[in-house]
DNA sequence: GAGCAAATAT
DNA sequence: TATATTTGCT
């Protein structure tokens, strides 16, 4: 569910008046959750024993929304006997103990949710989420009357939004940047929509709420299992395994987004829930939710399945892990030092050690070939063509540098480093040739908005003036600013291109649009072309044509 | 703990 | 099927 910003004043009030039956023998216990509820204006009801409860509730159940119950050692058959009474509505447990058959008992008879006290705000915040859902997800038989109210509110409150949507859509199609309106969208959803509702059955959120209570056992289960590493290791674990599913109603804090966002979840578990997408959705915060789902979903196989987290190394990530390389120089880079300098959370030193061991065998493969085709004339305009037809060029200039000063962000080809390198060897590609291209498991994909910044990656830019640009473009002809070692060697070239050369690029350049234009050449103006184009008496420009290929 | 290679996952 | 990543072994 997508909510902007200016959606949220159609929610401002809301969960306000939702009725909440509060069942808790212990007073003092209830009279906290009450004044917690009641502050965010909730009505609640309490009920210090099952029998009140389930009178009051049989009476008039439309006097109650939600009911939150209390189990403990004793009352376990009255509370039993409340949710089989009570099932259409939504009841979450709560409990001081931690009994895993109580809990299965409870889920079995329809409780929507188990909850460890004490009750955090956050946790009892997102009640009202039971209640929309139980609202929509009736299953079949008709929802209680009580609901009927709150569907009815949040069906006409959609049906506002999708109009709102639709136009927004409109408009922003006939944006160039239709992709990244949507993108900040998304971030401005993610960080607005605090109370998503679940979208998952009960069932699912069955074993969400095993996460919530039993994620201590879990982690020390993980832990386990993760044998041999250290202790940032075991971070990485508590981090996927221990936060509650509340975080992901909330707004989560930047480190934790951080971390969820270096260590995904394999998800292997039986539910099927696995979105292949998701793998590209880690760049970006929309995916946050997504990954966090996927995140509480395996948690409770934990038992008897192998956890298995898969390192998601995104631009940033690698960025670390080259620069820690490049501090070490290549000798004394070894996985345990680098991950000390990375200071990446949730990364274990196996993790860099795999990174750093295929970073090897890139190196070793790539610079000899690089090598070998540096002997001619590399920077001989004509082998612009080499790059075969469906193959974008790499995007080597300029190499990292602490001190980089360039406007543009630092272009991160992906393997190699430019400190370590020998002098008179370019590490980081000649442009002009191919060369080691990130495949599709770098998947940093190019997602709107994102400039071939953090990885030197084929990443087509937005276009500029109707022809892709590259950082080598920007690049070019101002490389000799770049302040790095081993940067460009061609300079006075660069600078001083014999005329016949240039024309040659040139022409080579408009006969072949598609291939990326050679150093130094700038792509015109957006002004440039469209004066051209109408002096060609072309004055209407297709739309798609504006907003093709920005990716 | 490093590094290599096999196994596994995608 | 190719490649990335994890896992197991030395």
């Amino acid at each position: 569910m997508v909510c902007t910003a200016n959606d949220l004043q159609e929610w401002k009030d809301f969960p306000k008046g939702l009725k909440v039956l509060l069942l808790d023998e212990d007073n003092s216990s209830a009279a906290e959750i009450k004044s917690k509820l009641e502050a965010m204006d909730y009505i609640v009801t309490t009920f210090c024993n099952d029998t009140e409860a389930l009178s009051a509730f049989s009476s008039n159940p439309q006097s109650f929304q939600v009911a939150i119950v209390e189990v403990n050692a004793s009352n376990g058959h009255g509370v039993f006997q409340f949710l089989e009474t009570a099932k259409d509505l939504p009841t979450i447990m709560t409990s001081n103990i931690h009994c895993l058959s109580t809990m299965m008992k409870c889920i079995a008879l329809g409780a929507v949710e188990f909850l460890r006290k004490p009750l955090s705000e956050d946790k009892l915040r997102n009640i009202w989420q039971h209640v929309v859902h139980k609202a929509f997800n009736a299953g079949g038989s008709a929802i209680s009357e009580s609901l009927k109210p709150v569907k009815e509110s949040v069906v006409s409150i959609l049906q506002i939004k999708q109009e709102t949507e639709e136009q927004k859509c409109k408009t922003s199609v006939e944006t160039e940047n239709v992709s990244r309106v949507h993108e900040s969208d998304r971030e401005q959803s993610v960080g607005s929509d605090k109370y998503p509702a679940p979208s998952t059955p009960q069932l699912k959120q069955g074993s969400r709420l095993l996460a919530d209570g039993d994620c201590q056992d879990q982690i020390n289960c993980l832990s386990e299992k993760e044998s041999g590493e250290n202790d940032s290791e075991s971070k990485s674990a508590e981090t996927t395994c221990g936060n509650p599913i509340d975080e992901g109603t909330v707004q989560m804090s930047e480190p934790q987004m951080t971390r969820k966002r270096v260590v995904k979840e394999e998800n292997d578990s039986v539910n099927g829930s696995q979105h292949p997408h998701n793998r590209n959705s880690a760049n970006d915060v929309g995916g946050a939710a997504e990954n966090l789902s996927k995140a509480s979903a395996p948690n409770n196989s934990c038992k008897s399945n192998r956890k298995k987290m898969k390192v998601d190394w995104t631009p940033e990530l690698h960025k670390k892990f080259v620069q820690a390389v490049e501090q070490l120089g290549v000798d004394q880079a070894i996985p345990s030092r680098i991950l000390e300098l990375m200071k990446a959370e949730g990364l274990t030193r196996h993790n860099v050690a795999s990174h750093l061991q295929k970073y090897r065998m890139h190196k070793r493969h790539i610079l000899p070939k690089e090598d070998d085709r540096r002997l001619p004339h590399p920077r001989d305009p004509i082998q612009r063509s080499y790059y075969p037809q469906n193959q974008k060029p790499i995007m080597a200039f300029p190499p990292y540098h602490y001190n980089n000063s360039l406007s543009m962000a630092p272009v991160y080809p992906m393997w190699g480093q430019p400190g370590s390198q020998p002098a008179g060897v370019q590490m980081w590609g000649s442009p002009g040739y191919p060369q080691w291209q990130p495949s599709e498991s770098w998947h940093w994909k190019p997602y709107q908005g994102m400039q071939a910044d953090a990885w030197g990656c084929p990443v087509m830019p937005p276009l500029q003036g109707g022809y892709p640009s590259y950082p080598q473009n920007a690049a070019g002809f101002h490389a000799g600013v770049v302040d790095n070692g081993c940067s460009m060697q061609h300079n006075s070239f660069d600078l001083h291109p014999a005329e016949e050369v240039v024309d040659k690029v040139v022409k080579e350049a408009i006969s072949k649009p598609w291939l990326p234009l050679p150093l130094g050449l700038k792509p015109p103006s957006t002004e440039g072309v469209l004066d051209e184009l109408s002096r060609q008496g072309i004055c209407n420009i297709p739309p798609h044509i504006n907003r093709s290929n920005t990716r």
